[in-house]
DNA sequence: AGCACGCCGACT
DNA sequence: GTCGGCGTGCTC
């Protein structure tokens, strides 16, 4: 008979429990079976978390119970579990099926994914989680159909359970801003039919506006807050409570799309094109693709709601996989195009919208949006100022020095020869660097007016109604109760030159957000900018340009046409990689690899990094592909692990030589 | 990550 | 002839 280590031991038939590993490995993602020893017999139950051991005694790690049943195989060896940590069950089935899916679609692990799901356990609010009394009774949520019936086909949609791109209103009554009172209405049928609604927003200011247009259509009671700045206890409190049974309405930014609430009625983005929900954590998931995701898994209507139509939502149009609505009394604020040449006197702003701007003064708050300080350098053509861009491949270029030839970004090769794609001029320049425009220079132009700067270093959430004059960058605007009396953008051509390949996208969508916070009549001056971008905000026809944006991405096979997946570490395990790819995702575009290109390498060890690009129905072949090879060089990587243990007390090298990262929204990192 | 197993140089 | 080096592999 072999001989097993002391916590392994064959026996009968007898109950085991299936266990995620809370483990960043990613060989170790997948399910573990235990043995349920009688002790634990009725507190083992999935969804709980526990202890396990794993390759020894000794050494247990957190896990979380999945499922439980039976072992047949009565030789089979396996260990026990070590301890149940306590009776709360975090992670419902629902919720563990989304994470796997989710973790699948992007090549990582489920346990990252609930990672960014499931808080830091926090005792005292588990506690008192556990020991709740009965329901509360639910208080009578108001019909909202009035607020909807403004949007026709909307509440069949949403009780259909279908996909919606839905066109916000501009405006704001009071501090609520229209777009949020239109989701509240949209949380409040949720409610009526029964159902949980999720609503997520890019920041807690968004929250916030939300919460105060709550008022008088969703009850408080049903509210649950759920968002990274809320304290530990509160946080964990409110995540225990979406995994109940009562319907509730679920406020807050990326993570909300994960709350386990057990039957969801709606599923709702706001502003879905706000950088806010790039996931920075592994496995790098947008707050979108998971609301696609668990749409899939657990139906229920989805909503993407914004000023703007993000490309990735059009695309989901264009295909017919989400339906537009819009209001059926279109309402667009007043857009005036200033241009910057009719600054005779009054610095950076046009005299017209200088005057307009006085006038204005003398009723209320005026807001004026300029852009971020220190935009980086970057090469634009010489002649017609358009990002310079890689004539074969489209990257963007650099200058790796002074004068010399510029470098394309993705695929490296030097730009000699290089010619504008839209004038045809030969030659590039550095763009601007973006100097630090002050409000001082602005309190000058309005000598003895009350200014107010609001940038995400000093961020002011609502202002009154009283004249002044508002700074603020770029997604900082407070609200003004009731709407700005005008708004002056500026630095308009400046931000348009940032090297980004949405950038058109997230301009239109700055100024669409601001333009929003006018008072019914105000005027909006965008200063210093014409082509499609501004005519989109002029007219106010954001969808139309979102489609021009998806038609121009295809021909040059940029997302959200096709998606993009970076490839990066060791040189030899990117190679490999790719590789493996060719054979795995078999019908892949000739060009659909960029790369790789040498990275310069920090610890002497040769680093590469290859885009690839494939089209969604290719996703899953190269999902697991991408997938395999990270596992592989996970397992294969003693060198460095060893020389790490080594020289232990150095910087923590990263612990995969090879990472990907699929649906970079922008590949121009 | 940890930890065990396994096959080649200095040692009692 | 044995102790232990860390290369290789697995984790239920």
């Amino acid at each position: 008979m072999a001989e097993h280590p002391a916590h392994l031991a064959p026996r009968g038939p007898r109950p085991i429990a299936r266990v995620l590993v809370d483990t960043p490995l990613p060989q170790l993602d997948r399910l573990f079976d235990y043995q349920i020893p009688s002790a634990l017999a009725d507190s083992a139950r999935p969804g709980v978390r526990v202890k396990v051991p794993l390759k020894s005694a000794g050494r247990v790690l957190q896990g979380y119970i999945i499922e439980v049943g039976e072992e047949p195989d009565p030789e089979r060896v396996l260990a026990e579990i070590d301890t149940v940590v306590s009776d709360a069950v975090v992670l419902p089935d629902r919720l563990y099926r989304l994470a796997r899916a989710v973790a699948d679609r992007a090549a990582g692990s489920a346990t990252d994914v609930l990672r960014l799901a499931i808080p830091r356990r926090m005792v005292r609010a588990e506690k008192a989680w556990l020991s709740r009394g009965g329901a509360p009774e639910a208080e009578p949520v108001p019909d909202p159909a009035e607020a909807m019936a403004e949007f026709p086909g909307l509440a069949v949609a949403l009780a259909g359970g279908e996909r919606i791109a839905l066109d916000a209103p501009p405006g704001i009554t009071g501090i609520a801003p229209e777009w949020a009172r239109l989701m509240a209405a949209i949380a409040a049928d949720a409610l009526r039919r029964g159902t949980s609604a999720i609503i997520a927003v890019p920041d807690h200011r968004d929250l916030d506006r939300l919460i105060a247009a709550f008022d008088g259509i969703v009850p408080a009671s049903a509210v649950v807050r759920l968002d990274a700045e809320q304290p530990a206890q509160e946080r964990y409190g409110a995540y225990l409570r979406t995994t109940g049974d009562e319907p509730c309405v679920v406020i807050g930014n990326r993570s909300a799309v994960y709350a386990p609430v057990a039957d969801l009625g709606v599923l709702a983005i706001w502003d879905d094109g706000d950088p806010l929900f790039d996931e920075q954590l592994a496995p790098y998931v947008h707050t979108r693709d998971v609301a696609l995701v668990r749409q899939s898994l657990d139906g229920g209507a989805l909503v993407f709601c914004g000023h703007t139509r993000s490309s990735d939502v059009e695309r989901l149009v264009a295909i017919g996989f989400a339906r537009e609505i819009a209001p059926a009394r279109r309402r667009s604020p007043r857009v005036v195009i200033a241009a910057p040449q009719d600054t005779p006197n009054t610095g950076r702003i046009p005299s017209a919208a200088f005057r307009s701007a006085r006038e204005a003064l003398e009723l209320g708050p005026v807001l004026v949006q300029v852009a971020r300080p220190g935009y980086a350098p970057t090469l634009v053509c010489a002649e017609c100022r358009a990002p310079a861009r890689c004539v074969p491949c489209g990257g963007p270029l650099h200058a790796p020095a002074r004068g010399a030839t510029p470098v394309c970004g993705w695929c490296a090769r030097g730009a000699l020869g290089w010619q504008c794609a839209a004038c045809e001029a030969t030659s590039v320049r550095l763009a601007s660097s973006g100097s630090e425009r002050t409000a001082d220079e602005l309190g000058r132009a309005f000598p003895g007016v009350r200014v107010i700067v609001a940038d995400s270093a000093h961020p002011v959430h609502t202002i009154d109604e009283a004249p002044a004059l508002v700074v603020a960058t770029r997604g900082a605007e407070p609200v003004a109760p009731n709407g700005y009396r005008a708004i002056l953008l500026l630095d308009g051509e400046r931000m348009l030159q940032a090297p980004e390949l949405r950038i058109g996208e997230t301009c239109l969508r700055g100024w669409s957000n601001a333009a929003a916070l006018a008072a019914e009549g105000a005027v909006t001056h965008l200063v210093g900018v014409t082509g499609p971008v501004a005519r989109a905000l002029a007219t106010w026809s954001q969808p139309a340009y979102a489609r021009n944006e998806l038609a121009e991405r295809a021909p040059v096979k940029m997302p959200p046409a096709v998606r993009v997946a970076v490839v990066e570490g060791d040189a030899p395990q990117v190679e490999r990689a790719l590789v493996r790819l060719g054979t795995d995702a078999a019908g892949l575009a000739a060009d659909a690899v960029l790369g790789p290109v040498p990275l310069p390498d920090a610890s002497g060890r040769k680093r590469a990094r290859a885009l690839v690009r494939f089209d969604y129905a290719r996703g899953a072949a190269v999902a697991g592909s991408l997938r395999a090879s990270v596992v592989e060089a996970a397992v294969k990587s003693r060198s460095r692990r060893t020389r790490g243990a080594a020289e232990r007390g150095r910087s923590r090298t990263p612990a995969n030589t090879l990472s990907v990262r699929l649906d970079v929204a922008d590949p121009d990192l």
